[in-house]
DNA sequence: GCCGTTTTCGGCCCGACTGTTTTCAGTCG
């Protein structure tokens, strides 16, 4: 799958043509290189479909480069730029205070290629005596050249709630501090976060400002101004704080809860109907009459659009589905019934069944399946048989001492063939069979689809376990043709895994989004090792609410006695 | 370079903060 290549390419056109000061073309190849980002199905199916042009933000000249790609490997104009552009664009771009501009100006002027170039030329004091640049600019830098070299990718929403809220309970705790809320990818639960988005009312900005950069885990203040600042805080992440007026409130959570490109459309339907929008309010184009801002809901209704949940907010389709009156009706938080995926100490979990089941009693679950592993991996002390008949035994013994339906699944390897790895009796007697693949991971697209579609067609598998094998920040999908495992899926009526650990979130929202697309159904599990991760299921309804789904779609949903009823029939 | 219920040509989202500029450019989100 050449999707990721392509959009990276393109990313990098757009990167290169804004240094030459190039106006709208890099708007146009970031905007192609977002959607072929986010495309589940394979380019190149779609290409030989000869619907490239199909393709939002696509056109003759760019769908041209794409269509070299695939059929030669290259893409000679991104060459050509490349060898105007000597310099590691890349890199220097993440040292705070350097855009496309600044970077051109260095290079020019000091011949600045790599972060050790401009390390260099600060220390000797040679960026002050750049026209235009002065010794500011050149200490930020310093400082900025660190912090470039050791940014680690995003933070993971699971790790980052508690401190978020935490946060969010220092700064509500100020006697100036009105209304807060917590905006940005938070807000709209992205499965990694970038930085914190706070939005704040109150009558004295200043106040309010003054002590949000003087809190003590701030390690640097980037900004300080009365309506917007930021800072970053010592565990390396990065808040932005602004203070609006009360009636400012809505178009500013609307605004700076995003995303980017959801806001760029919602403001070029605004100008279409003569209205501009900003953080501040909708407001009439000729005269700048206000005409809402006080809540979310007013300016979504003004500019005719049903206004949908901040996880649907990624201009994925939302804002015209608002506009026809076709918005799904998400499924809500906490409406899970049960729990489709935990270990115990039986393999590589940490405590009991019985431990596992009242801990989910507790959270007010109906059931839960325990899914230890069976197979071949040794770091997961899978269980044989014979460990399986044995626990069969204690889940017997359990299960009369709680009020929770307990399943006895099991999550099996699946082969480099497609079988699994375990015995058909064996595969009869489990509640639940969730098929996952964990070993010979780097097989090529065609050969990975295959494998994972025989498994599909056995029709003892109930569940996909964790579909793409991805860890966040580590490591990526495994090679998959999406569109054909998806129709698989469908088929056989199996289900993809949401697989809500808070390192994997696996299925993506953008892949949950494609899959009930071809008719995909679903049930989530937390993963979890421990008691005390039962409780992150909530992750997986925000991922599913992402991805657009309704209860009907998600197995979790349905009683305990539909769901014996369901996997019954497999 | 893309796109079209004001357009196939002429637009392309909007505003705050910073530094070095005495009126604004660059960066960021």
């Amino acid at each position: 799958m050449k999707n990721q290549e392509i959009a990276k390419l393109l990313f990098d056109i757009a990167e290169m043509l804004e240094l030459q000061n190039i106006p709208f073309k890099p708007r146009a190849y970031q905007r192609a290189a977002r959607t072929i980002e986010s495309l589940s199905e394979n380019i190149e199916d779609i290409w030989k479909r000869g619907a490239i042009l199909e393709l939002p933000g696509i056109g003759e000249s760019i769908a041209e480069k794409i269509v070299e790609y695939i059929t030669t490997g290259k893409i000679k104009y991104y060459f050509d730029l490349k060898k105007k552009m000597p310099m590691d664009v890349e890199q220097l771009g993440k040292v705070p205070g350097l855009g496309p501009k600044r970077i051109k100006l260095l290079y020019d002027k000091l011949n600045v290629k790599t972060l050790a170039d401009l390390k260099k030329a600060a220390q000797d004091h040679k960026i002050q005596r750049v026209a235009s640049l002065g010794h500011k600019v050149e200490e930020s830098i310093l400082n900025g050249i660190s912090f470039a070299q050791q940014q680690k990718g995003r933070a993971l929403l699971g790790y980052v709630i508690p401190q978020v809220e935490e946060l969010r309970q220092k700064l509500q705790a100020h006697p100036s501090v009105k209304k807060i809320e917590i905006a940005g990818s938070y807000r709209r639960k992205k499965e990694t976060i970038g930085d914190i988005d706070v939005l704040i009312v109150s009558s004295q900005p200043q106040k309010v400002m003054d002590f949000f950069v003087q809190m003590n885990d701030v390690a640097r203040v980037l900004a300080h101004g009365t309506s917007k600042s930021s800072v970053l805080l010592n565990n390396g992440m990065q808040v932005d704080v602004r203070v609006v007026k009360e009636n400012e409130f809505g178009s500013a959570l609307q605004y700076f809860t995003g995303n980017k490109e959801h806001n760029v459309e919602l403001r070029k339907l605004a100008l279409k109907k003569g209205l501009t929008l900003s953080e501040y309010g909708l407001f009439t184009l000729k005269d700048k009459k206000w005409v809402a801002g006080k809540t979310e809901e007013d300016i979504y209704k003004k500019l005719g659009v049903d206004i949908m949940p901040p996880e649907m907010r990624e201009n994925m389709g939302e804002i015209d589905a608002g506009k026809r009156h076709t918005l799904p009706n998400l499924l809500d938080y906490g409406s899970c019934l049960g729990d489709f995926q935990v270990h115990t100490e039986w393999s590589d979990g940490q405590d009991t069944i019985e431990a596992m089941a009242r801990a989910a009693e507790k959270l007010g679950r109906k059931f839960l399946v325990i899914t230890d592993h069976v197979g071949q991996v040794g770091i997961t002390n899978p269980l044989n048989e014979k460990k399986l008949e044995q626990q069969s035994k204690e889940i017997s013994r359990v299960q009369k001492k709680v009020d929770i339906r307990i399943f006895h699944g099991a999550e099996v390897d699946i082969l480099k063939d497609g079988r699994l790895a375990l015995g058909k009796l064996w595969q009869k007697k489990l509640d639940v069979v969730l098929a996952s693949v964990h070993l010979a991971t780097k097989m090529d697209s065609v050969a990975m689809t295959k494998r994972i579609c025989v498994a599909l067609e056995n029709n003892r598998v109930h569940i996909l376990g964790h579909p793409t094998g991805r860890l966040l920040n580590r490591r990526d999908s495994y090679a998959l043709d999406f569109g054909t495992l998806f129709d698989k899926v469908k088929k056989t009526e199996t289900r993809l895994d949401i697989d809500c650990h808070p390192e994997r979130m696996d299925l993506s929202s953008v892949h949950i989004k494609a899959a009930k697309e071809f008719g995909c159904r679903f049930a989530i599990s937390t993963d979890s090792h421990s008691a005390s991760e039962l409780r992150n299921l909530h992750l997986g309804e925000a991922l599913a609410r992402r991805g657009w789904l309704e209860k009907k779609d998600v197995l979790n949903m349905y009683s305990v006695k539909e769901v014996e009823t369901i996997l019954g029939k497999k």
